[in-house]
DNA sequence: ATACGTGAATTACATTCGTAATCTATCCCG
DNA sequence: CGGGATAGATTACGAATGTAATTCACGTAT
């Protein structure tokens, strides 16, 4: 299991568009941000590259003038390390509680619960 | 929907205890964190306290030379508000995604899965 | 060549967090 | 009464985080 770099709260967002997008450059970076979000401020947005590049979550090659970026760790990787760590700081390392919290607490659709149950079935 | 302060990984165990366990002093409070993980040092646990105190996560009343501290924000009201944060940080707030994963990641024992869907089915 | 725009590099600065140590007030014991 | 034990109060201090501004370097348009 490799060890992935604490990822911090805003790092995320900046993690989840270049999982999503691929590698890019700072201002496609900054632009998809920004359309999700216009109180994102640039400066702010290169600050998090440069951070997460130090953490080895990110590399970047040159491409020209403008630098290309591209993750260092899998999407599937991040989220099990924080899943695992959401999951002993609140609720103590169980399981059970742990799930029976959202699918009482979040309204789950018909089919959100067809799906689960389908799930279920598989791992059985 | 409380606004509850925000809890830092570490002084989520000290929270743990006070909800399990109820209003308790510094070192009965301290005992019981050192019980389950002999390094916690006194002091460290000591300025938790008085950081949850702080942002009102607990309060205190005097009983003599001691403190006795006690919980201001429910256990509920934390875990609703870190579980929110959790899966959008990390699932973008995808529900569905997020109990996928654990579903399939973590082994569930055989009477797990059947309660989780005795759990779906409640919520049909 | 020269000033301007732009991208990256460097610097800034308050807060929070992890991790305690030290200081101070008090109580009990001899 | 005086000194040690003990509980809370104050202080410490570096790393991480959120949030940018400033500076530097280079290519391009006058």
């Amino acid at each position: 299991m490799k060890r992935v770099p604490r990822i911090s709260e805003n790092e995320w967002e900046i993690m989840r568009v270049i999982w999503s997008r691929g590698a890019c450059s700072a201002n496609q970076l900054i632009d998809a941000l920004r359309h999700r979000d216009r109180s994102w401020h640039p400066k702010t947005a290169k600050t998090y590259l440069t951070r997460l590049v130090n953490k080895r979550a990110l590399e970047f090659r040159k491409d020209g003038r403008a630098y290309v970026y591209s993750a260092l760790v899998t999407e599937q990787q991040c989220v099990d390390a924080a899943s695992e760590s959401f999951l002993e700081r609140v609720f103590g390392g169980s399981l059970r509680p742990m799930l029976a919290h959202f699918v009482e607490h979040k309204k789950l659709s018909a089919s959100e619960i067809r799906e689960l149950k389908q799930l279920l079935e598989e791992e059985e």
